[in-house]
DNA sequence: AGTTTATATGACTTGACGGGAATATGAATC
DNA sequence: GATTCATATTCCCGTCAAGTCATATAAACT
């Protein structure tokens, strides 16, 4: 349980961290939203909890989750080496589509 | 019908796709720098081909693997909705601007 | 042909993870 | 203070995946 990676490897886990991504929620929220079982949900909660991808803050007897961004950073980090290789896909496609489409106006620094 | 996500929660494996990352490998290149048992690395090489992360060219009785890009843009597109957690507070950070440099053959980067 | 080199596959074991039910904790309301 | 609501934790179980060992395939070399 000890990279993001694996903590994002679950679609339960998924699907919690893209709705705390609209707006901040309750477990009860998320356990309506996702129609998963209330055990399941807090379980999961846990795991982000203790992966740093979520913080709670207690508001009587509910507890509010919000998300953190760290962990997610770090996932978008180890992207970085791999970009260049779709990043110059997009390139072909964008000189592709020179050919048919207007010139655009947009940074083309060569 | 394994998630990109799953593929990319072993340690090993995204060893291995930051090794291609590079450059194409062997097997044989993989397990020496890996340090991990051929065994090993063949299986996690099945699983990374099927799940498309990665195809093969046959070059006498070896098998030369290289990245294919889809499956980690998959994982940049489900990343898209929460970067702006970390781009509202780090102001101006360019890692979406071209981090293209020249791709060393050999040598550290970073 | 037989042997070495390079890679893949199959069988087996082990350990970790998720789901579910039951239970526990704890705050709020009566 | 007992009950209800909201959330957390514990225990058991089934599953699945990773590691290891042995073996299979197939090309290259002698």
């Amino acid at each position: 349980m000890e990279s993001s990676f694996a903590i994002i490897a679950e679609p339960n886990r998924r699907s919690i961290l893209s709705l705390l991504a609209s707006s901040e929620c309750s477990v009860g929220e998320l356990e309506r939203q996702l129609r998963m079982p209330q055990t399941s949900v807090s379980k999961h909660l846990r795991v982000l909890r203790d992966a740093g991808f979520v913080e709670a803050r207690v508001e009587a007897q509910r507890r509010v989750y919000r998300l953190r961004p760290e962990p997610l950073m770090e996932v978008d980090a180890w992207l970085t080496p791999f970009r260049r290789f779709w990043t110059a896909h997009v390139d072909a496609l964008e000189r592709h589509l020179d050919q048919m489409d207007l010139p655009p106006k947009k940074g083309k620094k060569r």
